[in-house]
RNA sequence: GGCGCUAUCGUCUAGGGGUUAGGACGUGAGAUUCUCAAUCUUAAAACACGGGUUCGAUUCCCGUUAGCGCUACCA
């Protein structure tokens, strides 16, 4: 340790808490990617820290702009904000090939002339005679002075960090321990390609230490890279931050979340009609537990965490050491309980967004829409619920559900009694959901017939549906001249038609 | 193959040397009755296996098995 070292370490300690959200826009923000920012930003939260936002798009091919709109789009529909960034790695490679040329200069890399097809055929031959693929070290030895003449007169090479051929790697993980890989099982692996691009290893820990990020927080899957990048920490005289390792997130079939399992880009599930807040919170216990003792000081429930809940409660201690699956089940229970608690206020510019991509309009007053979205609260499942099933709620233009018409309004004679139902509704005077409910059972004695017959039929006349809240609830968000004219709608059974 | 990680109900998990192994989702049954996808009650459902250590392991250690990850001039 040189003193500017010991320096550097307290200064450190008295740096607040950073850390980074760093997705490759290869793909839209996905499940995983976004349980990581989440993990990422409760922490920051938690510690008053700073998030940052960093682009790793060192693979020009394969990244494109349109995925980092996508990526922010994802972060900004969970409610996460970030306070530095996006930064672009294709916007700092100088940094990288600094600290390659350092790396250099020190001896903790060197130039490998090998080419790609030399590369892949050893790597055969290897896995052939069945030994471990691994970078040879053949170009370890070229003499510093060659190889820079060789480089500089125009012949590829890639920089390769030297790693030690004995010794172990060592270093802790806020989730998995400690942590100890043997350096002869890892190759020399490759810090900037032959067009002078870094690879991720280089810069990932270039970056993470000029950001002064304190904390690494990211999926597991890098837990066999971090020695590697460890190396280079201690070769470019930089501490540690510590290191988390998240657990994957599985499907249905305990296999790594894929396309295959269905959606996986987080604005799918916008676009399944999932409030972000329940999103948000069923991601959040997904390979994380506040324990028992935190759960029991918030309260009765056990499931349900608001923002401030979570930022509160959120320890990289309850991190799971095992990988999760993926269900979808519970998800919806997280919506529906979402869509349930919300305000009807607050529903609504969701709601209007369902209607807006459904191509809905409804046609009610301002103070009815929100009515009518209390009303159907308690037994809605999803977003998507307001722009399809409840549009008798919100219009008068709406489709009669043919299997709820084909149960419950087939009878041509019920039908007839509906209509006159509908009659003596409209000649009342004080039409509430008292009264509504006196004329029905009324209605149905004197016709000798069961109320339930009259309720069910006319339950399909006024929504559409064979499900709904409380007939007489919905008579009167509906009002006695729209109740009175839809019970007369003279409509066709489903039944006759040919 | 090598290296690494992991292992509690079907799933997410709590717990932790002595517990009736707790909760949630889902599932079954019942209640309620104007429908249910609501509500209430209730049931079934787990410590992977084998060795240690210990008076006592689901808990600690080792091994086996299984799953996952890494093993690129991808990230």
């Amino acid at each position: 340790m040189t003193d500017s070292q010991s320096i550097r370490s307290v200064a450190e300690k008295a740096t607040p808490t950073r850390v980074r959200f760093a997705p490759s826009p290869t793909g839209y923000l996905h499940v995983g990617g976004a349980r990581t920012a989440l993990f990422n930003w409760l922490f920051a939260r938690h510690f008053g820290g700073k998030l940052v936002l960093r682009i790793e798009d060192t693979d020009m091919e394969r990244s494109s702009a349109a995925m980092v709109t996508g990526i922010l789009e994802g972060m900004q529909w969970l409610g996460m904000d970030w306070d530095e960034g996006p930064f672009h790695q294709s916007e700092r490679l100088e940094l990288y090939r600094d600290a390659a040329h350092k790396l250099l200069e020190t001896g903790h890399a060197y130039h490998c002339f090998c080419t790609r097809e030399e590369l892949e055929l050893r790597r055969a031959t290897a896995a052939e005679a069945g030994e471990t693929p691994r970078y040879d070290g053949r170009c370890r030895h070229i003499p510093t002075a060659e190889a820079i003449r060789r480089s500089a007169s125009g012949e590829p090479a890639v920089v390769r960090f030297r790693v030690p051929q004995s010794g172990v790697t060592e270093f802790h993980d806020a989730v998995f321990g400690h942590m100890e890989f043997v350096n002869a099982e890892l190759e020399d692996f490759v810090l900037l390609r032959s067009d002078g691009i870094p690879t991720y290893h280089l810069s990932v820990v270039v970056d993470d230490i000029d950001m002064q990020i304190t904390h690494v927080i990211r999926g597991a899957d890098h837990l066999s890279n971090t020695p590697k990048q460890v190396l280079q920490y201690r070769a470019l005289g930089a501490s540690l931050p510590v290191f988390a390792h998240l657990p994957l997130i599985l499907g249905p079939d305990k296999t790594r979340l894929s396309k295959r399992h269905g959606a996986t880009s987080v604005m799918a599930y916008r676009d399944m009609g999932i409030i972000p807040e329940a999103f948000r919170n069923f991601l959040a216990v997904l390979g994380w537990s506040p324990g028992e003792a935190a759960r029991q000081a918030e309260g009765p429930d056990r499931e349900i965490f608001s923002t401030e809940e979570l930022i509160r409660m959120f320890s990289l201690d309850g991190i799971s050491h095992s990988n999760a699956v993926f269900n979808n089940d519970k998800l919806a229970w997280y919506n529906t309980e979402y869509i349930r608690r919300y305000q009807s206020e607050r529903l609504l510019p969701l709601i209007e967004k369902e209607w807006k991509s459904a191509a809905y309009r409804p046609d009610r007053s301002a103070g009815e829409i929100l009515a009518a979205i209390a009303l159907l609260q308690p037994r809605a499942r999803n977003l998507k619920d307001f722009a399809s099933t409840f549009q008798a709620y919100f219009g008068d233009k709406y489709e009669i559900d043919s299997a709820a018409a084909a149960k419950f309004i087939s009878d041509a004679s019920l039908r007839t009694l509906l209509a006159e139902l509908g009659q003596r509704y409209g000649a009342m005077d004080n039409f509430n959901e008292a009264s509504a409910e006196l004329v029905l059972r009324e209605f149905a004695a004197e016709k000798g017939l069961k109320a339930g017959a009259l309720i069910n039929g006319a339950r399909v006349l006024l929504t559409g549906q064979s499900v709904a809240p409380s007939l007489f609830a919905v008579m009167t968000y509906l009002g006695r001249d729209r109740v009175a004219r839809r019970l007369q709608v003279q409509t066709k059974p489903q039944a006759a038609q040919p």
